[in-house]
DNA sequence: CAATAATATCTTAGCGCTTAGCTTTTAGCT
DNA sequence: AGCTAAAAGCTAAGCGCTAAGATATTATTG
């Protein structure tokens, strides 16, 4: 199931490759290592939020990136794929089950053929409202280890290495 | 395919955010999912040098793990689960797939007849010795955008979050 | 010491994602 | 205008992961 770890485990696993190859300058594990956990974390951690209210990540992630576009809540999927972080095939997917659902429509786009328009219709739209502050409420626990100055500097140096 | 966003994506979904629900905080958004796109950059750089060298991310944590272990380079599947992120029918499954490509054996551990003893053979140990030091040049380049400074800062603002 | 609980490992089914490739429509070039 | 290239959206196949559950072995307890 969900798994345990030592108290430090990245310290540890560096000076383990220290011990076996103390040729290779294993350092920028350190950082890397603890970014994907701590990612990790946060996506369990969120994952079990979004479970106790019915959806997933991924129906947030889209249902959300429609509610702040603003009225009239409609977005293509190309723009969808755009502020994700997955392929449109994905974006096509998630859509086709949210339709099924009946949280968005799909529209052809008027001056673009190829194009397709999609809505969040009032019963998503009534979702994402309801999940929202829970959703905030989690992140905002998650990150209270950090003083809001460190949160400052966090996400600065997040920044920099968001390129 | 991929995706190409933003200058800085995270500032203009914050301050949509604030134009359509002004009465939800929802600034830790901004160090969570700045951590979580960081998070996925890595993880696709990686995922392609490990493509470049014929394995993939999941086959190197495994190895990995076995080859820092230090010899006789022999862990049990449930070490192997404690040190990842995954389940334990994941890592059966991983095991599976590397003992299929003769990467790792599995033996019954004499101490305890439930358990095994997953032994790294010398054609992954080859694996893994050529692939690590390529895997931390692209970890270095990548964290090359922080001074060791920053590194440090980060590496400990994160350590605060494991938990 | 027998019965029960816990542990270790694995399999199966289902799900979301990626890759590859298809179709339709628009844009660009000559 | 006509032709080629690019763009937008989608489907199908395959892959790794999780959840649930099965089996076998060891620990615990009355």
């Amino acid at each position: 199931m969900t798994n345990t770890t030592d108290e430090d485990h990245v310290a540890t696993v560096l000076e383990q490759w220290a011990r076996e190859r103390p040729d290779v300058d294993v350092s920028p594990m350190a950082v890397i290592g603890r970014l994907s956990r701590v990612a990790r974390r946060i996506e369990v951690r969120l994952g079990e939020n979004f479970a106790a209210q019915g959806i997933d990540a991924a129906t947030f992630d889209v249902l959300a990136t429609l509610r702040r576009s603003g009225a009239p809540y409609a977005l293509s999927p190309k723009d969808l794929v755009e502020t994700s972080m997955v392929t449109s095939s994905a974006i096509a997917q998630r859509l086709n089950k949210l339709e099924a659902e009946g949280l968005i429509e799909r529209t052809s786009n008027q001056r673009d053929g190829r194009g397709k328009l999609v809505h969040l219709t009032d019963a998503g739209r009534t979702i994402v409202d309801s999940v929202l502050p829970v959703h905030v409420a989690v992140e905002h626990e998650f990150i209270q280890a950090l003083s809001s100055e460190q949160q400052n500097t966090l996400a600065k140096l997040l920044a920099a290495l968001d390129h």
